[in-house]
RNA sequence: GGCCCCAUGGUCAAGCGGUUAAGACACCGCCCUUUCACGGCGGUAACAGGGGUUCGAAUCCCCUUGGGGUCACCA
């Protein structure tokens, strides 16, 4: 990257609302920031802007910085860590920000205005119907001072505006999009401190990235509309204008906003529903940006050297949950056994499958099995899920499976036969199984899969799955007999017959 | 509506004046195989439209269309 955009030392903010959960967007613009300060040994900062009262809580606080150390992102500046710029909840710097703003009136940048709600709702309105911008009058900018005192020593509570210029150009310098353009006649007076006495978000934000010497502001593209507020304002507090990035949108698959109807959208969703970080955050980087090499798969430190804000795409990216789904299923099969058998443990134990005093055998046990799924899966949850035919008995056969393979007239007396067969092997494994098996097979003159798929159906309950010999080691003589028996008992019932036919 | 941003297959995207327009996900075949998954091989599928500039445009300019954002005493 060129000289001229990385000053150093870069620092850079991700300053989320704890309004909610950690948004996929939001996680992304903070993934982005963070390699922008890692591959250029800059600073992270993590600040909180919770000016909103009503709305910010500490339930949502908490889950963001869990969000955030779940993704394995960490910060270098903020909550629970300090730095020299804090503190790093706006709630906790309002001080700070009401001696800029008395500064900026002493400076004559800044001017309260009386108006009421009720009368700017109404010019808005007016400004509505003749089709032409809302924009502040600016009626208030030529009161005198002595008029200005006069009305708030009335009680009058006004709220404060910023001068904007009036004439010319705001240029913002943006690395993503190259600089753009704004006619300084669509500013307006806006409001930087509100008459509860408390400052604007733009107000806040840009003090804050003043004061804690933001050299790169790196967002979502729903403020770039916004960023020659900021320049004016960054200009009227006389600090330096820091560079922007703004990245684009995730939008949802029908190109519109996403929302909650489109399924999960926060990163804590995402954990819930067995995701893995790695995922996560390989998915969220190749959204929106390329190596330009053909890799997709990009560990940690490769992610960080190969990143440039400079190749972050301009166009809005459509979220493909497919391709999360992929890339989860590929960090989940390259997982380690025992890394993945910590992770379900609580799905397991949520089910009663497992406990904490249980044997090594078993322990081992559970351990084969998870192996066994571990490169059929695309979740924990769905590898979980399809353990079930291991720790209770099977009460659902896959219809089409039943169709297929329970029809045969003599399937019930081969599963039968298959059952007695079992108990001549010795020991139980998966080798001497197999051989004992396909000597049937042979003697009754099947094709292989003749006997594998049906029998494979009796005792799982389904067509997928690892390697049949594998499947009945795994059950044990005595269950893989009795489910033989059991399943040939109701082919003989017709227990089947109105599945067939459904 | 004003202003701003954007526009390559269904999706993510490479490309930055000359390419048979990569690759990945998804989808469809084939191979492997007792099924599934993995893996391997192959296939369908794109430069929104129209004008320019140029010997030559996906690439540069303009217009149209479409999508998104923003215009609050929300953040």
């Amino acid at each position: 990257m060129a000289d001229k955009v990385v000053q150093s030392p870069v620092r850079v903010r991700f300053a989320p609302s704890p309004t909610g959960s950690l948004h996929i967007g939001g996680a992304r613009t903070a993934y982005f920031n963070w390699l922008f300060a890692r591959k250029h040994q800059g600073v992270f900062v993590l600040r909180i802007d919770d000016t909103d009262k009503q709305r910010s809580t500490e339930d949502s606080y908490r889950q963001i910085l869990e969000s955030f150390r779940w993704l394995n992102i960490d910060w270098d500046e903020g909550p629970e860590i300090g730095g020299p710029y804090g503190p790093y909840r706006q709630s906790e710097r309002q001080h700070i920000y009401r001696a800029q703003l008395e500064r900026l009136i002493a400076e004559d940048k800044v001017y309260p205005c009386f108006c009421t709600q009720e009368e700017l709702a109404a010019q808005r309105e007016d400004a509505q119907k003749r089709g032409e911008t809302p924009r502040y009058s600016g009626r208030c900018r030529h009161l005198s001072n002595d008029e200005r005192r006069a009305r708030i020593e009335r009680g009058e509570r006004p709220a404060y505006r910023i001068q904007s210029p009036t004439a010319g150009t705001t240029v913002v310098h943006d690395i993503i999009r190259g600089d753009v353009e704004f006619q300084n006649t669509e500013l307006d007076d806006f409001i930087v401190w509100k008459a509860d006495d408390t400052p604007t978000y733009h107000f806040a934000s840009c003090v804050d990235d003043a004061l804690m010497a933001i050299t790169h502001v790196i967002r979502a593209e729903e403020h770039l509309s916004n960023t020659p507020r900021h320049v004016a304002l960054f200009t009227a507090l006389g600090f330096p204008v820091p560079l922007f990035a703004h990245v684009p949108m995730i939008l949802a698959p029908d190109r519109s906003k996403l929302s909650k109807r489109h399924g999960a959208t926060s990163v804590e969703e995402y954990r819930q529903q067995g995701i893995l970080p790695e995922a996560l955050v390989n998915y969220l980087l190749l959204l929106g940006f390329s190596p330009g090499d053909d890799k997709e798969l990009l560990t940690r430190d490769e992610a960080v050297s190969v990143f440039d804000l400079e190749r972050v795409a301009r166009h809005a990216a459509v979220y493909d949950i497919k391709k999360l789904e992929w890339l989860n299923a590929h960090y989940l099969r390259h997982m380690s056994l025992d890394v993945l058998l910590d992770s379900i443990w609580p799905l397991l134990e949520a089910r009663g499958w497992v406990h904490e005093a249980m044997t090594r055998e078993q322990l081992t046990w559970v351990r084969t099995l998870a192996g066994a799924m571990q490169e059929r899966s695309k979740s924990f949850e769905e590898l979980v899920a399809s353990l079930n035919c291991y720790f209770d008995r099977v009460r659902d056969f896959d219809i089409k499976g039943v169709r297929k393979h329970f029809s045969r007239q003599d399937v019930s007396t081969h599963l039968r036969t298959a059952a007695d067969v079992l108990g001549d092997v010795h020991p139980f494994i998966v080798p001497r199984i197999e051989e004992v098996y396909r000597k049937l097979i042979h003697e009754l003159g099947l094709k292989t899969g003749e006997l594998i798929h049906p029998s494979r159906l009796a005792l799982t309950g389904v067509t997928i799955g690892p390697g049949l010999f594998d499947v009945m080691a795994l059950l044990g003589r005595e269950v893989c007999q009795a489910r033989l028996r059991e399943t040939a008992g109701k082919i003989e019932a017709g227990a089947f017959a109105l599945e067939t036919t459904k």
